[in-house]
DNA sequence: GTACATGCAAAGCCTTTGCAGCGCC
DNA sequence: GGCGCTGCAAAGGCTTTGCATGTAC
């Protein structure tokens, strides 16, 4: 992710140019962890000494308002912070807290298909999200 | 629910009957609204004016480690439970917060049968649901 | 009698808020 | 120059913890 390409997707979202800006959407964008703010705030804490955690909190949140991150809540209840927004399903693991993308475009066309012949009465679907909680082995 | 059925439901789980693990189940399982665990409070405080939002907290815990009811998290990163042990999936609005169930049999076998002949390499499903954010019109 | 449940208060964790100062456009 | 972003610290909401007391079995 270079320079450039950061400051045309905050650009398009209609967010100005910062270099704190720059940093954090590098750093969830480079990673497919499922980041909280936290883990954000020490990836680029040692480049940028003098970043505070309440600036990631605000610019993650912006972020989001301008939908160029995604975020969701984990087992915890903790905010989780991703950089890919194309629909996809997560893993939870119930022993280690981990959190893995998983994507199946068959999966995904199946549901989407259902919805589409199913319309639900009284609500307006906007997104669905499969939620898988297991374990390794 | 009557003393007794509870009482028996409490058993199985190999869990000690007490007057406020009766009521605090009782509220959890007659209702469809997911409740927090300040909602149960509330609920049965006025009869129970000793009890204690802590003792809510450890019996709700006490009782999903017991597998009498279940746990999940909503949109804002607060506990949400659920006395309603059999699968089904949830409707999130996202403007008033509201949850409702959302139970479709359709659903839960198609979903059922893709996993069944879709194995997930290295993991080990354990319980799958469908998260579906929108609005209510 | 013993192990476990309860009540209370304090602490913990994650997140948001308020405000003064600074920087992008 | 103006609007909005940043840093800092304080407060906020929800949940857990520790401990003394009480209770089911």
């Amino acid at each position: 992710m270079t320079t450039e390409q950061t400051r045309e997707i905050l650009s398009k979202g209609g967010l100005k140019f910062t270099h704190q800006r720059m940093v954090i959407y590098g750093a969830v964008s480079c990673t497919h962890n499922h980041p909280t703010a936290e883990w954000v705030y020490e990836q680029i804490k040692s480049d940028n000494p003098s970043i505070s955690l309440g600036t990631v909190y605000k610019t993650l949140d912006t972020f989001v308002n301008a939908g160029i991150i995604q975020k969701f809540v984990d087992n915890k209840g903790v905010m989780r912070f991703d950089g890919i927004l194309e629909a996809h399903s997560h893993l939870y693991d119930n022993e280690t807290n981990e959190i893995r993308d998983y994507r199946n475009e068959k999966l995904e066309r199946l549901i989407k298909e259902f919805f589409a012949e199913n319309q639900i009465s009284g609500f307006e679907v906007e997104d669905i999200s499969v939620v898988i909680k297991g374990h390794n082995k």
